[in-house]
Order: structure tokens, then C-alpha cells, then sequence
DNA sequence: TGTACATCAGTGAACGCGCGTTCACTGATGTAC
DNA sequence: TGTACATCAGTGAACGCGCGTTCACTGATGTAC
């Protein structure tokens, strides 16, 4: 699989928190090759890492402790890749809500294994302080507010409001999940054409 | 965990397929039990149907095979916990696609474990040909012919007629898998009251 | 300027474990003659 | 009716493996005096 990385020098005193990160971007990529958590393992990391396995253990008490703050860099970059998304698009709420669905639509294409992370309820020993946290309550109000944009500029939301950011959301997840498992025609043309096909759906003037 | 299943009696000569059906039972329950297809062991399922675990090669000549199989059965359960639901719905072709997408989440609901692993591309030595089998095909089908019998009762779907399958069924994984994610409020209602909202989205008289 | 000491980043060896799978087998039951 | 044999359902012991985690350690570098 993957080699150990290049002969590492160890950090200077006072900067042991770099292989914090180092370990974090190892476990990222190693996810996305071995595609679930069950398996990855520690040891794999280190070695990616270039270091011994119990080095984790300075910087994470345990396995779910480095998957879980993994899971949370991972909801940043989404979260951080559709607000660039939108930061690009047109000045107008909807192609700027249109972009960031389709943002989100390239980076569930881009890191299949750390997507589905996200919808990881597994997590074992997750207690409910832990879900309570659970990144996932921001991209519900980033739709929220985007839809609000949409209102304020003079779009109706068909259906109910209140309803209306998990229709977004459930959709282009969902889409997702079946443009993955689906076996033919892997173009993201095709989730593209979904995403104007639910704003058409949702919105009118 | 789980106990050896009491003293099992050797099936007779000749009926050793029951077996068969014993062992993909109890991988079903310990999939639910476990959460996953990592987190489920061949010596476990043995343990459950009261068999050493060589014995599973006599009918699945590897794990992926007894999860592929595992994973059929489900299918099937699915599709007829929904045929089952439609049937009982008054004689309205919207009653019924309505039955039909409850069914879906109750299902979802119920199994969360066997219902993710619909939806797991990974099943590590998955060829071409078995995705192209993938019993996930069938489901749009069967989206298509209640959408069908809806316009032939004379409602009209809004918006891209072909893409309207896809909306209804990334919708509806998709809720389910958020409903399944986010920590609060874990009432099916909101199932219920998301598949109606997702009705009126869709149909127009 | 020298030196004892504390701190820090990281390690090598070992632990016990459960796993998937293979192997040569056992013992009951049916079949051929 | 008896007996040799084939078939069938299933087993016990063992394999090699990689895992998460713990332990006591090493050796470089900074700090106090």
C-alpha cells in the first residue's frame, strides 16, 4: 500500500503540535484509499506519517479521537469550498445558492470516503454531548440563509418554508449517495442538471 | 455479545440448504448489531446460528459473499415491505406512491445497518458486473411506474419528467440519512410530513 | 563558561486479541449389491 | 437380510496476520545556577 514517508526529522522542541496536522492531513488522504474508517488503521498512519505508531498517542487519546477531528476538518473544507463557491458566483442569491449546491456536489465527487464520514452516526463510542456538536447543524443554516437571500431578492419558496432547507439538502445528498452507487454514466453533468432541476422545484418568482 | 443459538441439531441428509437461509438470518440481525460490514465477523455469525465457523464455507465461499447475499435479501425485503404498503393504500395512485415512500423510511428506520449497506459502493472485491446487478436499479423502476400511474390518473409532474425518479428517491434517502444523523428530535412524524411536502412539491393537478 | 537537570518529541518491543481461511477429519445416513 | 461403501453436514485445531494500545526508554535541546 503506501510506503512510509520520507525519512521525517522530528520537530524542534516547542513545535511537537505540527505532527498534529501531519497526522490529520495522513489520515484524510489514507481514508480516502482505504474508504471507511473500519479500515483505517493507526498504524497505517503513522506510517504514512513516518513515524512510530505510538506517536499518535501525544496528540490523540485514541482512534475515534483522530476520526472524529478528521470528520471535523473534513465538514470545514466543505463548508469553506462552498462559501468560495458562492464568493465567485454572480451577484444574485440564487446563482449563489446554486453554486454552493454545486460545490457541495464536487467535493462528495472529489472525497467519497470523507463525505460519507459525515453521515456517520456510527462513530462507536459516540456519546450525545459528542452528536450535539455534530458539524452537520451549520450546513443547515447555511441553506437557510441562502433561501432567506433567495426570499429577500424577491423569489418565493414553493412548499413549506420551514421544510424547505432539508428538501435541499436531503436532495443533493441523496443525489449523491446515488450517483455513487448508481453503476452507469458517471458524469457530474448529470448532478449539475439535479441541482438546477430542484432550485427550479423550489423556487418561483 | 451475542450467545452461541442453543444446541443445534444437524439438518438432515440432503436438506443442507437450510443452513444457508440460518446463516444469512443472523447476519442480518448481527449487522444491526454491530452497525457494520467491517464490524461484522464470520466466527460471529457462526456463533449465532450455533455452528463452527468453517461451516459457512459449505454455502458462501467468502465474507463478501455472505454480505452480497445478505445485502440481495434485504433488497428484496424492501421491496416488498413497500408492494405491501401500496396494496393496503385506498385505490388512489397518489395513496399509494405516498404508502410506498413511508414504507421506504419505516424500512430505513428500522434497519438502519442493512439499509446504509444498500447504499455502500466499497464491498471490496465489487467487479463491474455485480454493480451493473445491483438490485438498486429496480428501485427506480418502481419509482417510474407509481409516477406513471399518478399522470395517468391525471395529475402532473413539475418540472423534468426523467429526473423526477431521481428527485423522489435522493430525497427520500437523503432525509432519512439526515434524520439518522442529526441528534435532535427523532420522531418519524417528521418523515411522514417531509414525504407529503415532497408530494405537493412534485404534483400538480 | 560550565554543568546538572528538566522538558520535550518521539521510539522499539511487546501485550493479547480476534480475525478470515485452510486442512484433514468425523460420524450419521442412505444406496448398491 | 447383511454389509461395504459413498455421500453428506458439519467440525476442531491450526495458520499467519495486523490490529489498538501500553510500557519503559532515548536522546536532543533548552534552562537555572
Amino acid at each position: 500500500m503506501s510506503e512510509r514517508a520520507a525519512v521525517r526529522a522530528r520537530n524542534p522542541r516547542g513545535q511537537g503540535e505540527r505532527l498534529r496536522e501531519e497526522l490529520l492531513r495522513a489520515t484524510e488522504r489514507l481514508l480516502e484509499e482505504v474508504g471507511s474508517e473500519d479500515a483505517l488503521s493507526l498504524r497505517a498512519v503513522a506510517r504514512a506519517a513516518g513515524v512510530a505508531a505510538p506517536s499518535i498517542y501525544r496528540h490523540f487519546s485514541d482512534k475515534t479521537e483522530l476520526v472524529w477531528a478528521t470528520l471535523e476538518v473534513s465538514y470545514e473544507r466543505l463548508a469553506a469550498a462552498m462559501a468560495a463557491a458562492a464568493a465567485q458566483a454572480p451577484d444574485d442569491p440564487v446563482a449563489r445558492l446554486r453554486a454552493q449546491l454545486r460545490a457541495y456536489c464536487r467535493y462528495a465527487v472529489a472525497h467519497p470516503a470523507t463525505y460519507r464520514l459525515l453521515y456517520e452516526t456510527r462513530q462507536t463510542p459516540v456519546d450525545a454531548e459528542r452528536l450535539a456538536g455534530h458539524p452537520a447543524g451549520l450546513l443547515v443554516r447555511s441553506w437557510q440563509q441562502a433561501l432567506t437571500a433567495c426570499e429577500d431578492a424577491g423569489w418565493r419558496v414553493r412548499g413549506s418554508r420551514s421544510e424547505a432547507p432539508y428538501v435541499l439538502w436531503s436532495a443533493v445528498h441523496g443525489r449523491v449517495t446515488l450517483w455513487q452507487v448508481m453503476p452507469s454514466r458517471k458524469d457530474t453533468g448529470r448532478l449539475d442538471r439535479f441541482v438546477d432541476e430542484m432550485l427550479q422545484l423550489l423556487l418561483e418568482r
